[in-house]
This record gives C-alpha cells, structure tokens and sequence, in this order.
DNA sequence: CCGGATCCGGTTAGATACTG
DNA sequence: CAGTATCTAACCGGATCCGG
C-alpha cells in the first residue's frame, strides 16, 4: 500500500483511497474510454507524467482495477485493461462527468486548451453511421495555431474505423473546417451548436454539402455534453 | 484556486480538480449525511487535521459546494451547508461507497476501527419507526476496550430523535448488547447480520425480547449494507 | 470548549532528462 | 515505444498554540 490510509471502515473512504489520488480518475476515464497501451494513455492524459503513470498503472493493478497484460505482437509490451472491478467504476466516472459538466465553471478551462487531445476525442467519439460508405476525409485548420498544430485530418474508412493525422495523408479532402480551437472546444463540450457557430462566422465549412448538414450529428460530442450547464 | 489544476477541459477532470484531494470525498460524505459544525465534521473524519479540515471547506466554499452561515443561537461559530450543487454531490457520493462496498477488500480497514465513529454512524442512521413510543435506552458494552471507550448508550426519544453518551446517563436500559468492536462494525456494514452473530456467540442481548427480535431492523445499518461484496 | 492558525518534518507530485 | 531516474516544489500529518 503505497497510499496513507484513512483508515476508516467506511466504503466511501475505503473506495476514496483508491480513486481519490491525483490524475486517477483522469486516468480511468481514459481506460474507461478504451485506450490500453501505456502512451495511448500519455495521450489522453498528456500532462501527467510518465513516472506517475507508471505508478498510478502498479497501484490501480494492486487494487484489482487494471490488470497488466504482456502483448505478443508488439513484443515485451504490456496492455492496461480493466478489470471487472474497474469496468464497474464507469458509472462512477459517468457521475462524477456528469456533476462536473453541470457545476463546474467552464471559463478556467477553456483557457487551456490542447488540440491534440480535442482531436483525439473527437476521433474517438465520431458518428461514423451517417458518413458514406466510402473513405471520408475531413479536414480541420486552426489558423491562430502554430504550424505543428494547425491542421489535422479524420479518415473515415468504410469499415468505419477512424484514422487521426496530423500530417496530410494526401487524400482528397470531403470537407474542410477552419474554426478557432476555443469555438471547437466549446462545440465538442456541448456548450454551443455547430448552426450557432456557422451562424457568428466563428466556424467556416466548404465542401460536402451533405457533411455540412450533419455535421452536428456525425460529430459525436463529448459523451456528458447533453448534460445541463448550471454553474455560474 | 489552491490546487494546481490538470489544464484539461473534460468535465471529468474539471470535477476531479474539486473532488480528489486528500479527504474531500470523506469530508462531503459527512457533510451530505447532514453534519454543519466544525467539529460535528471532526468527529465524523477524526484522522483529518482540523487545519486541512478547514482549508478544505474554504476550498469547497470557493468551488460553490458548500457555504458557510455565520450563527446567531451559539454566536461567532460557523455552520457549513452544501450549496445546491453540492447536494447534488449525492449520488456521486453514493455511487463511489457502493463500490467501495462491492470491490474494495475490507480486512485492512477493519483493522482501523473506531467505537466512536461506529456510534456517532449508528446513531445517524437509527430506525426510530419500530421502536415503542416511550423513551428507550441502548446500551453497548464492548469489553475489550479501555474503560473510556467500553460502554455507549443510545437514547431514543418519543420525539424519535436520538442521543448518544459516552457516560452514564443514569436512565434505566432496556437492552444491553455485549459485543466485540470488530463484530458490532462488521454487522454494522451488512457484513454479517445480527442473528449470525448471536449464534456464535459474538453477541450477547440482554433485555427487552421485542427490541432483541427487530433489532436486525431498528439498527438502520450503513446506507451501502445492502450492496453485495464481490470483492477477494 | 469552539474554530481555527502556525510550525515542522516526511511524503507526494511536477519537470526534465535519460535508457533499453 | 515504454518506461526510469533525479531533483525540486508543493502538499499533508501531527503537534502545538491562540483568541473568544
């Protein structure tokens, strides 16, 4: 047991002792959201470093919520999976999500944004059913970016897997967006519409006409961004 | 804003930037369970150091969970209450304690037991509506603590509220329970039950036959006894 | 007694660099 | 790619003290 304990027969402080430690929740939602090797987690979680990771992975696998799996096919490499205990902990995460979308102050932030990690959720949570079944590429340009992170491309392939780039894959292109990332940030969290974006020239799309129109649906959002915003 | 922030914009990050600090989710445990003054706080979290006790509801106060009232009955105190969205912590709460009741194994905090904090919990949570309508008296004897910790009477009112002493309050008792500490908080979180207990001898009642028969009923339990264990 | 504030030593976390 | 190692800053626990 790496962590003081409260030392409380308590199930909240009990379960406390084993969530309620800096980035472990962050952390489960991403194992919640499906990523398993060790720098699929860096990525979503990129400010936390890899030392603490680490041993946020050791102590969750202590817990019997994450159990540690040697791959074969990437040779010496492990995969993180939860476990049946951690899988359990979803609804956890959903609540404390769902709590933080309603009550906590947005302004704060979105004065940090990472568009890296907006694309890589977007990449995770697109819509892909009312795409065509054909490759779609879509391209987004954050022109107040430096170069490095000014452009990226989702690729839709017609088995419905979705691709991330941040170089061009020399595919033409269905539709581009160029958007400031604080606009896509707010319209990913749900805190305003693509029409009301288009609507305030803060979001501008040319090409298919059919993607522009659904956008708002392919677009999956975050997955707490029907909750209610009630915080000041 | 005290905590150094995770700089992501997920509302689950931005819920755990308030929420999974050291204490916190122990401390709104006991604040959602009713408690308002400081000490009434520590005596439901007796490990937290009274300076990070008040640090955290400060933090609390900043974040719109709680806020503070000054009194008037006993003047220049404080009483904390939870804001409407810190009430709406609730199932949050409740979702973390029934997984820690199902999936955290127990045996290490039941190494940490605590007689008054058993109490102060049974006293909260009693279920006055089987008990008569005349002033009953409890009274808990755990005879391998020292002298200031042995004995505990539990008084209920007519009026159904209900006191609990550590002294003699002089009135005449119409159950006395024998018990050790480690099996009295065991039954106390749905571990095992009273006639389990009284069976093997881990339980002695002496008094009142209606009391000992509903007394599986009127102790009311903690609020995660009905969650099955899973846990190794 | 109530409601904290202060000080100090040990632990945890962040930043950065480095290795197989 | 998948982690370690190292150093420093921030946080936490425990004890003590203080004003009303």
């Amino acid at each position: 047991m790496t962590n003081a304990s409260y030392k409380q027969f308590c199930p909240v402080a009990m379960a406390a002792e084993v969530l309620c430690t800096r980035w472990t929740v962050v952390l489960l939602r991403e194992l919640v959201a499906g990523s398993t090797r060790f720098n699929e987690l860096r990525r979503g979680v990129p400010r936390m470093s890899p030392a603490l990771l680490s041993k946020r992975l050791s102590e969750l696998e202590s817990a019997g919520v994450v159990e540690r799996e040697r791959l074969t096919d990437p040779p010496d490499v492990d995969a993180y999976r939860l476990t049946r205990a951690g899988r359990d902990l979803q609804p956890v995460i959903e609540a404390i999500g769902m709590w933080g979308q309603k009550w906590v102050e947005t302004e704060p932030s979105l004065e940090n944004l990472d568009p890296e990690l907006l694309m890589w959720d977007m990449r995770r949570n697109l819509d892909t059913t009312p795409v065509p079944d054909r490759r779609v590429v879509i391209e987004f340009i954050y022109p107040e970016l430096p170069r490095s992170q000014r452009k990226w491309w989702l690729i839709v392939e017609p088995d419905e897997t979705v691709d991330l780039c941040h170089i061009d894959p020399g595919f033409d292109v269905d539709l581009y967006a160029t958007v400031d990332l604080r606009t896509m940030t707010e319209i990913w969290m749900g805190l305003r519409s693509v029409a009301d974006a288009v609507d305030r020239d803060a979001l501008l799309l040319v090409g298919s006409s059919d993607l522009i129109r659904s956008m708002q649906t392919w677009l999956g959002l975050s997955p707490f961004a029907q909750q209610e915003k009630l915080a000041s």
